[in-house]
DNA sequence: TGTCGATGTAATGTTAATAGATACAACGAA
DNA sequence: TTCGTTGTATCTATTAACATTACATCGACA
């Protein structure tokens, strides 16, 4: 039961875009290097991460930059960017539909979870890319 | 992206016992007429709850009953017992340790994501099956 | 305008997790 | 001893995710 790499990923590509911007050009290979995943799974997690809107991409000349500061861009928009917008939780798709609790369940637990699933996404939008960077900066300064 | 089925599977079963603790003898296969899943399935999930001490499950004479009242089992309880207790989320084993931000990312971005699956945990001990158990009497009685 | 490095994307292979199913030993009551 | 049930082991099928290769396309520049 976890969530795949996507999240994890794609906030290390944008910290990377942005915290090299003036250094390097962030390229697929550039930042699969630092990712250490293949420059393919860049390419498309940077695909998501430009239909969301967050990031563009210079096809040809190569190199990608954010769209936005960093104070603007939360997890919960790398979130919705990189993972379908499904249910958090599977059910079981056909319950017997002659017990109570069988023809209940989904509507009864599913509004629960729903609930929990919308305060995980509220907890996403209080952390910025800008909190990611600065506390990587203190790290930097400490080595 | 998802939680499997489990959590929803395991929290079915212990409402069905129960719901129909008065009126059935609540055998694996008589929960997995009301789940509509393999009986084995249910077994295994019956085993998970028995670990962490939720039910007692009557080998030989069959027949599976909460240890605790409804009040006093929440979705917390529910969810480490079926769940292994992991992170919530992946993160690439190997980034690149010669990148400030590779190298510190896990420590940065995990510190927040630890953050928020334990908001995630408290919530989940909000959730009583008395209430759950209720909200289908609800809706019961309107049928 | 041809070259070159880069992106976009399709196709394929690999691995891991999950669920489904069958089989059977062990259990406990009658 | 019989019978219904639980506890497991094992096998298979399915699915999702990630890795990799390959190649068409793009845009700047000599």
């Amino acid at each position: 039961m976890q969530f795949s790499f996507r999240l994890p990923v794609a906030t290390h590509i944008l910290l990377c875009i942005e915290r090299f911007k003036d250094e390097y050009k962030t390229t697929s290979t550039f930042l699969a290097s630092s990712v250490n995943v293949n420059p393919v799974i860049i390419r498309k997690t940077l695909g998501q991460l430009k239909a969301a809107g967050l990031v563009e991409v210079a096809a040809g000349v190569g190199g990608a930059k954010l769209t936005k500061s960093p104070e603007d861009i939360t997890l919960w928009d790398v979130f919705r960017a990189v993972e379908e917008d499904e249910d958090l939780f599977h059910f079981q798709e056909n319950p017997n539909p002659k017990c109570p609790v069988g023809r209940n369940i989904h509507g009864v637990l599913g509004d629960r979870l729903e609930e929990v699933r919308q305060h995980m996404l509220a907890d996403f939008k209080k952390i910025t890319l800008a909190d990611l960077l600065e506390s990587i900066a203190t790290k930097e300064a400490a080595e």
